[in-house]
DNA sequence: CATCTGTTGATTGGATCCAATGTTAAGTCT
DNA sequence: AGACTTAACATTGGATCCAATCAACAGATG
């Protein structure tokens, strides 16, 4: 059953959390999760039969869903040939970093002033949870809520959301980039040096290493996409 | 007919442009642009049924529309009570200053060095049209046109797609402010020194003055919103 | 032999029908 | 009279059916 056509899409049945009120959000999540832990591979045709199969509903809500997630870019559209789980590239990956340099420090600025001693002490706490997970799926989903811990009193939730989003675009790239890299240490180092900024109300200090540390996860990721 | 349910629905059937391939493209260009003319109130319902007939469709490719201008934060849904559109806010609109601010510069400092005479004449002449346009719903659209052609070299296209979307969106609420100032002579100062700057490749020179200048927007419009 | 064309199969787009849910309003009981 | 229950309606969500489009392949023709 698993070569099917490629992609053996029953496997994403098992929907974790809470079960969503309509079958189209139940399929939009599985699809979106499924997608950005790369358990999809980008490239990979998405039928809309085989996926009303798999996920036991007719191919009305997974339309829905495939929209939604052709507007989350995601995945490309073409009128009548269907649905591709949307390609990785340099220069979409490039481009995720330049935006996540110019908006995190932003938001990172505009939220110390108010974090307190328990956003921070759950900072810590996903650090340490980092250097536990092994799972590159999992340690993606680690770093973007680390990430978003320390942003989190911005008090801009459009600002947040769109963050939330390049982090989570990042995580495609992160996956691959780790897969290739072996387990690493990553920035850590950078990681902690935050947090103590953050605590010290130091935003400068704080600001500069983000940035720095996104740069340098350029550069790093950048190596890959050569060829 | 205009009193059908709130909303004459049937005058936005004549789009604009290329006739999309498909009725769901068709049906969410005219949503669309009627949301982000202002043309539909933020708050009104938005009934499957009342659309389909409008627009000389049946149900679905409605259905497909509002899903994906859902994840284009123009509408919200609720599960089964319908799609809504989106309400403005001054959170929303600071929001989407605090955004421009960080990512526009970025945009105009990595495309100013690729720009060519034809770009600065065309942003020349975006500057002119917009004097002569008095519409405010087709001034919006200038001016996103006349930003974005300032940023076109970037090399960045999901910088750029960015950069259009929260562009698009500061129109909803260009608009509302236009409505209530009466014509304003706006910062067209500050477009012909951006063009000046640009065509001197002074990319420190016009990175400031776009600063200056969505801060004077921010500053502006945040006073509609004190109530 | 290459190319063009017509035909068949697969897949998506759209329409209609039915089920589920939410809302409203009437009616009943305290 | 006020609050709760229940029944009708309106609206959305989902399933099935049909039409339109695209891709692949076979055959004809230069």
């Amino acid at each position: 059953m698993s070569t099917e056509d490629g992609f053996d899409f029953a496997a994403l049945v098992a929907g974790g959390g809470d079960r969503p009120r309509t079958a189209s959000e139940f399929v939009q999540r599985a699809l979106r999760t499924a997608i950005l832990e790369g358990r999809i591979p980008p490239g990979t045709p998405l039928r809309q039969e085989a996926l009303a199969a798999a996920f036991d509903v007719s191919r009305m809500p997974v339309r829905e869903a495939l929209r939604q997630l052709e507007a989350q870019a995601l995945l490309e559209f073409t009128p009548h040939k269907g649905a591709v789980v949307a390609e990785l590239s340099a220069q979409d990956q490039a481009d995720t970093y330049l935006i996540r340099r110019a908006l995190e420090p932003v938001a990172l600025a505009r939220s110390i002033p108010h974090l307190t001693r328990d956003d921070l002490d759950r900072a810590e706490d996903l650090i340490a949870d980092m250097d536990r997970e092994s799972d590159h799926g999992r340690l993606g989903e680690l770093n973007r809520r680390f990430h978003l811990s320390l942003y989190a009193h911005a008090g801009s939730p459009k600002l947040l959301r769109l963050v939330e989003r390049q982090l989570t675009e990042h995580d495609r790239y992160l996956r691959f980039h780790l897969a290739m890299m072996g387990r690493d240490r990553m920035s850590q180092d950078d990681h902690l040096a935050m947090v103590a900024a953050a605590a010290a109300r130091d935003i400068e200090a704080a600001t500069v290493v983000l940035q720095r540390h996104i740069d340098v996860a350029a550069e790093d990721s950048a190596r890959f996409f050569d060829r």
